[in-house]
DNA sequence: ACCGAATATGCCCGATTATGCCCGAAATGT
DNA sequence: ACATTTCGGGCATAATCGGGCATATTCGGT
């Protein structure tokens, strides 16, 4: 049997049943429990049902389906993997910081399961936290941009200044490796630039086809970058330039 | 059967029956006497429900949150005319604010289409509104309430006072003649507060149900209220009330 | 068709969680 | 005031979990 065949029927099951355990669906679906854990856990992470110590219950009635399109545009492959790898990164306790870009939203859905703080402009990475209870997020507030469906302006900037950031996780449109970051629209470099210099440590989480661009606004150099996520299709120059300006890299595989 | 399970039978039975006893749920569920106290001490902790010796009850009506799904549910038909009418107050390039409530939900939904600037701290109304092109949203920012899908804090609460609102509307989980306007939680009660301290007018969307109700924190007078939108199941001796304390109203047909 | 990588699965073991039992202390009812 | 019920904490036990490791299967690229 098929790994989502039995996804499936573990869904199946849990929502006709109300509640399952663990070793009721090894013994009916001929596996391990720890395929059976591993199952849930993932599903978990979906947020098809919720694990619980023994087994799994359906999702409560009022949180079935979010109100908003959750449709995500392609994550590709690499986003997702850049987006896991940063997840190491974090931990336990940690006070976050998220920007408004699909790369990093990859990241919020691998976030670990502990006890967090995550600070966001993006309206799409809160919907997505609201539903992990040990998460607290917070927001900048500020104008609606709709096309990123996150807060910008003025307003979004000086709510920034008034908090402290562990951990900046953010992408950008171009990086150049002279030039530095660059974004296309102002509002949106001046805030990334505003989080970067509140945070104590930044990570750009930049996809191989981001380097070399440069984009209309540049709005940080590559040093003050302390670290470098990105996907093996990076060109190979790349990473030692970047040790050349002592930024740490990563290949996330 | 499964700890979880066992909690939301518990929260049932503690809903239907008004109360229980700790050793009639240690019999109905086949567990020890100390399994359920622990189970209540954990339920009591999480607030859905409140222990007593020998048992436990439930939450008084007006101090729980209810999930914004539910309570968009409950009365709907009133709260959409209720918004229908609120929305008739709004102007061209109005300034408003709109609170995270079920009812002003509805008012958002019925804004008509003209340039408009919405300052809101409801994730929903928030959403809602990117869709339409001639609304700009602006958002409080803060703490995101999970149960409410809306900012809190006093981080919401500092980011207002940089603001100007022409017209606020707003709900209330109760609406006192005499003790104003009440909310279940603190948090939401003192934004509301400050919400009304910065705006020019400010129209209160209550159903019949809210009138005579006192929930826990009191955070108005209704002198400070400028109109009253209601529905026609309002008790008949609550308008004259209002007018007596030069509040103007109006019941949406 | 072949090989290395990624994925899925199973097994083992120390850590965590859930539960039940016991007993002195606190609360309750008569 | 006294008998009874209920509670809370300590302890023991069993179920469950999570991570590391090994093996098998599938995938992707040549």
């Amino acid at each position: 049997m098929l790994a989502r065949q039995r996804h499936q029927e573990i869904l199946n099951r849990v929502g006709r049943a109300g509640a399952v355990r663990v070793a009721e669906l090894a013994r009916w679906l001929n596996v391990a429990e720890e395929t059976i854990r591993r199952d849930l856990e993932k599903l978990d992470g979906e947020g098809k049902l919720i694990r619980t110590h023994g087994g799994a219950m359906p999702l409560p009635e009022d949180r079935r389906e979010v109100p908003f399109d959750v449709r995500r545009a392609k994550h590709s492959a690499e986003k997702e993997r850049i987006g896991a790898a940063a997840a190491r990164f974090v931990g336990e306790g940690d006070i976050i910081a998220l920007d408004a870009s699909s790369t990093v939203y990859c990241l919020a859905r691998a976030l670990p399961d502990w006890p967090l703080t995550v600070l966001t402009n993006s309206m799409e990475v809160a919907t997505l936290l609201m539903s992990r209870p040990r998460i607290q997020v917070v927001s900048t507030g500020g104008m609606l941009d709709v096309a990123s469906q996150s807060f910008v302006g003025s307003f979004a900037e000086e709510a920034l200044s008034r908090l402290h950031i562990g951990k900046l996780f953010l992408s950008s449109k171009g990086v150049d490796l002279v030039r530095g970051l660059s974004e296309a629209a102002d509002e949106h470099a001046r805030l990334k630039r505003r989080m970067m210099d509140l945070a104590d440590e930044t990570y750009l989480l930049a996809d191989h086809s981001k380097f070399g661009v440069k984009s209309v606004v540049f709005f940080a150099d590559l040093k003050d970058v302390d670290m470098v996520i990105t996907d093996r299709g990076v060109d190979p120059a790349v990473l030692p330039e970047l040790d050349r300006h002592h930024v740490r890299s990563e290949i996330a595989e």
